[in-house]
DNA sequence: AGCACGCCGACT
DNA sequence: GTCGGCGTGCTC
């Protein structure tokens, strides 16, 4: 008799292990297989991670698997092993890391693989009534081309006919399964000759550990991966590549597949659940050799991996910070050791953390410090917002920006609006007495969407009426708060009522396909402007781009985050690459209420290194990762007082966890969460940070603290991006 | 998670 | 007397 140690597919703490189970003989239970299990009352999914001969288990408990579900392993070996390693270094639970290897389809409301209507002639010598005309032609149509899609027939030669001819047996109707195609901008292959410096970086990436590939933009750092990828393939070996964000996808995609042709598997969010589930069994059964995805490509069940690369490997979105909290770096490094293979980190502005790694030797550091087409960067002029004020200019956009826009108008150039925010205004506030609407469910500012002139939520997405009168105190003087695109654009018709305006945000994305579409319309306009958020930030090669604007750099300067001085580094170097891509030189408008902060010098400059510097040395003396880390516990549950008192127990113990290694802590403390309450549940939190010396052991003892029996969810988080 | 078991209040 | 409230505990 044979046992298998099963893990019941459902996402609760006290499920949180593994279940023996017997296989019947007459069952061919295999490693990683799903299998319908007797659990309780229920009959429920479950995952086979091990096949046992023996167990200790009272064997007068043990129930028999009832079947397998899907026919054959979809947790391959590899995958079952860094299930093993996210549990006990990210304290996740089983089921849920699981649930991150399958497409959720797999789960939920099993896909219909996607059958096609096809049609064939059944007999080639049909008499035909005189006057059937139009099935005379579809049955000459059929005769030479044997098969053809009922739907293209129809369309071309009408329904009737063709249902005629079904109807009389002549024509025989089957169906066939069909792979979702998914669409991409068709692109000519095009493969420059690569620059020495490009060639450079080839040649120093070979050895199976992890570089860091530091270029500016439009060194060409794409070239080389694509380059990498090639060689990896030549050894029959497959390649995963990371990108951060659907916006980037369309054109990486088409890149992509213009070179790697039907080797290419892509997922990404805009993917429909039919669309990803055949992806993910192209890439199982091993059709696909290259996968190119966001964040949650790194689960991808591609086997023999011989390059991974992290695109843009700064980006905040490789960090997930719902549900199952994970680096995307760390799976990476893992995947890489199991497959003693390359991993690439590939940045034109390297997170500080990555970089330090580099210098200390952890990373090898290759470098491409210069455009590809030669083309200076970009010119940042740093505008003082407090100065126009000064001068009697209290609108959104300065002189010097509406000048410049001017000029790109006068010579049908294009330019590019970066806004950090979305809506119309951020919030809405009576100048009476201050008050500000918030979620009753999650505790924060609702922000207002003058489109649908509502209220909503951006943490539940629950929508409210918008205030005219004040709840609080009857007034009629409600206030917007800040700018947001929507704004943007209203302001900016009225300096040029004649130019075309796109905005490109959450909001006007959100459908399919409407990301491909704006930038498509943007391509063609000229003159044109485009204004967004951090979307547009990235990746987009518009050539007639002779412009960027940043509205209000400092939006994302002062934020309770260690990384906010990064990230405002990242994005103004980022947005300014967009600018001057071709023959002339692009111009950025840098708008800031703190023109002397350290950031925007060396942005102006773009000065990485000095930066890098600056800022390693500034986390250095206030005790801040790379030099330390970060560890946040949150617990979270309906009951304010179960969340207070709970934490109140784990926090006592860390306490004494703090004693243990008092060198090495920097700080510990208890408290609510900024976001109190989220979605009608509390959170608090307890944050700390301690020196990296005995990190993994402190880790350890800190795990422990949390009582398994608590009735908050809790979850950990290491260098969380936001405290929120 | 979900279902059973179990021990206390207001009903035919 | 019983129906049902949801607190507690278990599921191989």
């Amino acid at each position: 008799m044979k046992f298998a140690n099963v893990i019941i597919d459902q996402d609760a703490k006290a499920l949180d292990r593994e279940f023996v189970y017997a296989i019947p003989d007459h069952l061919s239970v295999k490693l990683g297989e799903r299998v319908l299990v007797p659990f309780g009352a229920r009959v429920l999914e479950g995952f086979v991670v091990e096949i046992l001969n023996e167990t200790t288990f009272d064997e007068t408990k043990i129930k028999e698997v009832i079947r397998p579900v899907d026919g054959f392993p979809v947790i391959k070996s590899e995958m079952l092993a860094l299930m093993h390693y996210m549990k006990e270094n990210l304290h996740l639970k089983l089921a849920s890391i699981l649930r991150l290897f399958l497409p959720s389809e797999m789960r939920t409301g099993k896909v219909k693989e996607l059958l096609v209507r096809y049609v064939r002639l059944r007999n080639e010598d049909v008499i035909l009534p005189k006057n059937a005309k139009k099935q005379a032609i579809i049955l000459e149509f059929l005769k030479e081309k044997k098969v053809a899609k009922f739907s293209d027939i129809s369309a071309e030669f009408g329904y009737a006919p063709l249902s005629a001819l079904v109807k009389k047996g002549e024509v025989e109707v089957f169906f066939e399964e069909q792979k979702r195609a998914v669409a991409y901008d068709k692109i000519s292959l095009q493969k420059r000759p690569l620059t020495p410096l490009q060639q450079r970086a080839l040649g120093t990436i070979r050895q199976n550990k992890t570089y860091l590939l530091h270029g500016v933009t439009g060194s060409g750092k794409t070239e080389v991966y694509m380059n990498l990828i090639e060689r990896v393939l030549e050894k029959g070996k497959t390649a995963l590549m990371l990108v951060p964000e659907i916006s980037l996808t369309p054109q990486v995609l088409a890149n992509f597949k213009a070179r790697f042709g039907e080797n290419v598997a892509l997922i990404h969010s805009g993917l429909s659940a039919g669309e990803r589930f055949d992806e993910w069994r192209r890439i199982f059964f091993g059709e696909a050799k290259v996968v190119v995805g966001a964040r949650s490509a790194i689960f991808s069940p591609i086997e023999n991996l011989g390059i991974i690369i992290i695109d843009e490997e700064h980006e905040q979105s490789y960090i997930s910070e719902s549900n199952p909290r994970y680096d995307t770096h760390e799976i990476a490094e893992f995947r890489r050791k199991y497959n003693d293979s390359i991993l690439v980190l590939g940045s034109a502005t390297p997170s500080i953390e990555s970089y330090s790694k580099a210098l200390d030797g952890e990373y090898e550091l290759v470098e491409m410090p210069v455009r590809v087409n030669g083309m200076e960067m970009p010119k940042i002029l740093i505008v003082d917002m407090l100065d126009e004020l000064r001068h009697g200019n209290s609108e959104i956009f300065s002189i010097p920006l509406i000048a410049e826009l001017s000029n790109v108008v006068e010579e049908k150039k294009q330019a590019m609006i970066f806004i950090n925010r979305r809506g119309f205004s951020s919030f809405q506030r009576c100048r009476e007495c201050g008050y500000v609407a918030k979620c009753k469910d999650c505790d924060v500012s609702l922000v207002y969407h003058h489109y649908e002139n509502k209220l909503k939520c951006h943490y539940c997405g629950k929508r409210y009426r918008a205030l005219d009168i004040c709840p609080s105190c009857g007034s009629h003087n409600i206030k917007q708060g800040a700018i947001g695109t929507e704004r943007v654009v209203e302001e900016l018709k009225k300096y040029f009522p004649n130019v075309p305006i796109f905005r490109m945000d959450n909001d006007t994305t959100s459908q399919k396909g409407a990301h491909r579409s704006i930038l498509n319309q943007f391509r063609e306009a000229k003159p044109g402007i485009l204004v967004g958020t951090q979307m547009i930030a990235k990746g987009h090669d518009f050539e007639d781009v002779i412009l960027v604007g940043i509205v209000d750099a400092d939006q994302s300067l002062y934020q309770a985050d260690y990384r906010s001085i990064e990230k405002t580094f990242q994005l103004i170097t980022q947005v300014s690459g967009r600018a001057g891509r071709s023959k002339q030189q692009g111009k950025v408008i840098l708008q800031t209420y703190s023109p002397r902060h350290y950031v925007y010098r060396y942005a102006q400059n773009y000065d990485f290194k000095g930066f890098f510097k600056k800022e390693a040395n500034l986390r250095k003396v206030t005790n801040f990762p790379p030099y330390t880390k970060v560890l946040r516990i949150l617990f979270s549950h309906e009951d304010e007082n179960i969340v207070a008192k709970e934490i109140k127990v784990c926090y006592n113990k860390v306490q004494e966890v703090k004693e243990r290694f008092k060198d090495e802590f920097v700080y510990l403390d208890v408290m609510k969460s900024p976001l109190n309450r989220i979605k009608t549940k509390y959170r608090y939190q307890i944050l700390m940070r301690f020196k990296l010396n005995k990190a993994k052991e402190i880790e350890n003892e800190i795990f422990k603290c949390v009582d398994e029996k608590a009735k908050s969810s809790v979850f950990f988080e290491v260098n969380p991006n936001n405290l929120s």
